[in-house]
DNA sequence: CGCTTTTGACCAGCGC
DNA sequence: GCGCTGGTCAAAAGCG
């Protein structure tokens, strides 16, 4: 299990809004033991393309996930090129792009509002390179979360 | 010395 | 047509 490739493309649920800019109640799972929540966005799934505009389709996905920390390394190497403060948030959105010759992953993180101790991860793009930590990443990932989150 | 981070400004798209 | 929000880029500073 040397990738883990979480992103996998489900492009038969649109259900979930794709932009998280309004009340994400619903992207708030509150299970018991359920710690993060992922989402796939197939960006509206244009059937018909818009004339050829630079409308295209980039995979993203949205993590939830229950953590102080912004910054949940998943192995890859991220790079922060802006900061902007959203409406309806209190808290400044955070982006990274993925420092990798080729590789233009962006990834996005925002705290909500409403919940401090949880933070959603917007992955776009998908990684074409190994991972540069094949260390216990996810797992490292989850022992984080476990040890930030005194829920 | 190199890389990453930070803040501001600018641009684009959409709504009203 | 104007205003607003969101997104990205760029330059400079700080840290390792």
């Amino acid at each position: 299990m040397e990738n883990y490739q979480m992103f996998f493309p489900c492009s038969s649920s649109p259900k979930i809004s794709a932009t998280m800019m309004n009340n994400s109640h619903e992207f708030y799972g509150g299970g018991s033991s359920n710690n993060a929540n992922f989402t796939c966005d197939d960006h509206g799934g244009d059937s018909t393309k818009k004339k050829g505009v630079k409308k295209i389709r980039k995979p993203k996905y949205a993590f939830q996930t229950r953590s102080h920390v912004d910054i949940l390394d998943d192995g890859y190497r991220w790079r922060k090129y802006g900061q902007k403060a959203v409406k309806s948030n209190k808290f400044p959105r955070n982006y990274y792009r993925c420092t990798y010759q080729g590789c233009n992953v962006k990834k996005q993180v925002q705290r909500l509002t409403t919940d401090e101790g949880v933070v959603i991860t917007t992955y776009e793009g998908t990684h074409s390179h190994p991972i540069e930590k094949q260390t216990e990443n996810f797992e490292h990932i989850l022992n984080q979360m476990q040890i930030y989150t005194p829920f």
